[in-house]
RNA sequence: GUGAGUGUAGCUCAAGGGUAGAGCGCCGGUCUGUGGCACCGGAUGUUGGGGGUUCGAAUCCCCUCACUCACCCCA
C-alpha cells in the first residue's frame, strides 16, 4: 500500500463540510471589510523567502521545501503567503490598480517540521493583508476583524495577545539592553537562550524552560524602550481596540519568529488545541515591501491556521445527505428509474439510485443508510399506471402520484 | 533534529509462546414490492515491514517505517 507523505493529510468527505464551513466564514467576512480574494503561485523562487520571511528563521534555515527545476532553477513550495503576496503586489503594481490594497488568500503552505497536533508538513492558511496605510487604527481593525471571523465560526474560548516590538530604530537599544540585563545570567540559561542571545535576543522571551522563567520575568519589556513613534502608535492601537470594545491582553513575550515584523504583533490563542494554540498570529510589517523591490509602503496581515480553526470548531451532527433515492423494482423499472433520476437531478434534487439490480428491502436499506427524505419507487404497477411511489422516511407514509407531478411535490417537499 | 507512547479486520479494541477473536460497520436472509427494531448467516487480516531466538512468535529480542503527543518552532 502506498500511504500518504508524512505530514500531509487527505480530508475525507465526512470532514469536508466543516472545511467548506470555515473557508465560506472566511471569504464572508474578508468581503465585508473591503477585502479581495487574490491567488498566488504555491512555488516561488528560494530567495523570495530568503530576502521576505528572513534568513536568520528557522523557516529559512531548516523547513523548506526547496529543490532546483529541471530548468536549474531554485525554486521552494511557499512556507507562508506573505512574501508572495508582496510579490504579487509589487510586480503588478497593484497600488495603481486597487483603491485601497486589502487582499486575502487561501491555500496550502509547506514546511519540513515534525508533525504534531495542529502541525502538518503540508497545512492551510488563510492569510490577510493591507498595504499602503500606516495609521494605528487599521492595526486595531484587522485584530478585530480576525477576532470576528473566528467568533463567527463559533470558536469560543479565546484571547487576543498583543505586543509591540518597535521598529528598526528603538529595537537595537533594546536588544542591547536586554543583553545587559541579562548579564553574568546568561550562561544560566538553556542552549536554546544562549544561541538565541546571538541571534535574535528577543526571543528569549519564547523560552518555556522552567528553570529560565525566573531570569526571564526579570527582564525589561519591549515596550520600555519604544521610541516616542512607536509607543504613541501602539498606544493609540490600545485605544481603538477599547473603541471596538475588543478585549486583548497585553505580553510583552509576544514575539514572533519572522524577521519582518514591526511594532504591533498579536496572537489569536485557543485553549482547546494542545501545544499549538496560535489560531492565528500577525503584526505590522512596515519594511517589507520596499525589502522585496517596492515602494516604501507600510503593511500588515495576519495568517490563521484553517486546520486549527477547523480543530476548534464546535462538533455539529452535519452529515453527508442526498435528498431522494430513486429505487427500481422489478427488471422493468429500471430505464425508467435511471430516466426520472435524471430529471429529478436537472431540477436540483440530489439524487441517488442503484445501478446494481437489488430487491427493494436492499434499497431501502441503502436509502436509509444515505440519509435522504425521500425514496421515490417504480415498479410494475407505477410503470402500468404511469404514477410513482413516493414515501417520506421519517414517518414511513407513502402516496402515489402522477409522473409529471414528482418533481413539483418534491421540490417543495425539501 | 530530540524524547516518550502506540501499531492486530473498514473502525474501536481483545488475545502476553501452542488453531488470530469480539463489538460496531459492511453484504445477505427471515420479509420473492418497502428502511430503522429483532433474530440468523456471510465476507474481510501477509497481526506495519524486515531479520533473529524457538519444535512453534501477534506474543520475546534487534533493526526499520508509520502514527500520536511533547520539545523545538509556529498557523
Amino acid at each position: 500500500m502506498i500511504s500518504a507523505v508524512r505530514g500531509t493529510r487527505d480530508i475525507l468527505p465526512d470532514q469536508v463540510e466543516r472545511w467548506q464551513r470555515v473557508e465560506g466564514v472566511a471569504r464572508r467576512v474578508c468581503s465585508r471589510y473591503g477585502y479581495y480574494e487574490l491567488r498566488t503561485p504555491i512555488i516561488e523562487r528560494e530567495e523570495l523567502f530568503s530576502k521576505g520571511t528572513g534568513e536568520s528563521t528557522d523557516i529559512v534555515q531548516k523547513e523548506m521545501y526547496s529543490f532546483d527545476d529541471k530548468g536549474g532553477q531554485r525554486v521552494t513550495l511557499r512556507p507562508e503567503a506573505t512574501p508572495g503576496i508582496v510579490r504579487a503586489f509589487v510586480e503588478h503594481a497593484l497600488e495603481q490598480s486597487l483603491s485601497v490594497a486589502k487582499l486575502f488568500t487561501l491555500g496550502p503552505m509547506f514546511r519540513y517540521e515534525r508533525p504534531q497536533k495542529g502541525r502538518y508538513r503540508q497545512f492551510h492558511q488563510l492569510n490577510v493583508e493591507v498595504f499602503g496605510v500606516a495609521e494605528a487604527s487599521l492595526d486595531a481593525e484587522v485584530m478585530e476583524m480576525a477576532c470576528t471571523l473566528v467568533g463567527e465560526l463559533g470558536i469560543d474560548e479565546t484571547e487576543l495577545v498583543i505586543n509591540s516590538v518597535g521598529c528598526p530604530s528603538c529595537r537595537p537599544a533594546f536588544s542591547e539592553a536586554l543583553l545587559k540585563a541579562l548579564g553574568k545570567d546568561l550562561p544560566k540559561l538553556c542552549v536554546d537562550c544562549q544561541r538565541r542571545a546571538k541571534t535574535n535576543p528577543l526571543r528569549i522571551f519564547d523560552c518555556k524552560v522552567e528553570a529560565d522563567q525566573p531570569t526571564i520575568g526579570r527582564l525589561p519589556h519591549s515596550t520600555d524602550y519604544l521610541c516616542d513613534a512607536c509607543r504613541e502608535h501602539f498606544e493609540a492601537v490600545q485605544r481603538y481596540l477599547r473603541l471596538y470594545n475588543q478585549p486583548f491582553q497585553l505580553s510583552h513575550r509576544l514575539v514572533r519568529g519572522l524577521d519582518y515584523y514591526t511594532r504591533t504583533t498579536f496572537e489569536l490563542l485557543s485553549s482547546k488545541l494542545g501545544a499549538q494554540n496560535a489560531l492565528l498570529g500577525g503584526g505590522r510589517y512596515d519594511g517589507l515591501v520596499k525589502r522585496l523591490g517596492g515602494p516604501d509602503r507600510p503593511g500588515i496581515g495576519f495568517a490563521a491556521g484553517l486546520e486549527r480553526l477547523v480543530l476548534a470548531l464546535p462538533h455539529s451532527n452535519d452529515q453527508m445527505a442526498s435528498d431522494v433515492f430513486v429505487a427500481a423494482i422489478g427488471p422493468s423499472a429500471q430505464d425508467a428509474v435511471f430516466v426520472l433520476a435524471r430529471t429529478l437531478r436537472v431540477a436540483g434534487l440530489r439524487t441517488l439510485v442503484d445501478h446494481k439490480t437489488r430487491s427493494a428491502k436492499a434499497q431501502m436499506k441503502r436509502a436509509n443508510r444515505a440519509g435522504v427524505r425521500h425514496v421515490v419507487i417504480l415498479g410494475d404497477d407505477e410503470l402500468a399506471a404511469g404514477e410513482v411511489t413516493i414515501k417520506t422516511m421519517a414517518t414511513g407514509e407513502q402516496c402515489k402520484v402522477a409522473r409529471n407531478q414528482v418533481v413539483d411535490i418534491l421540490l417543495s417537499a425539501s
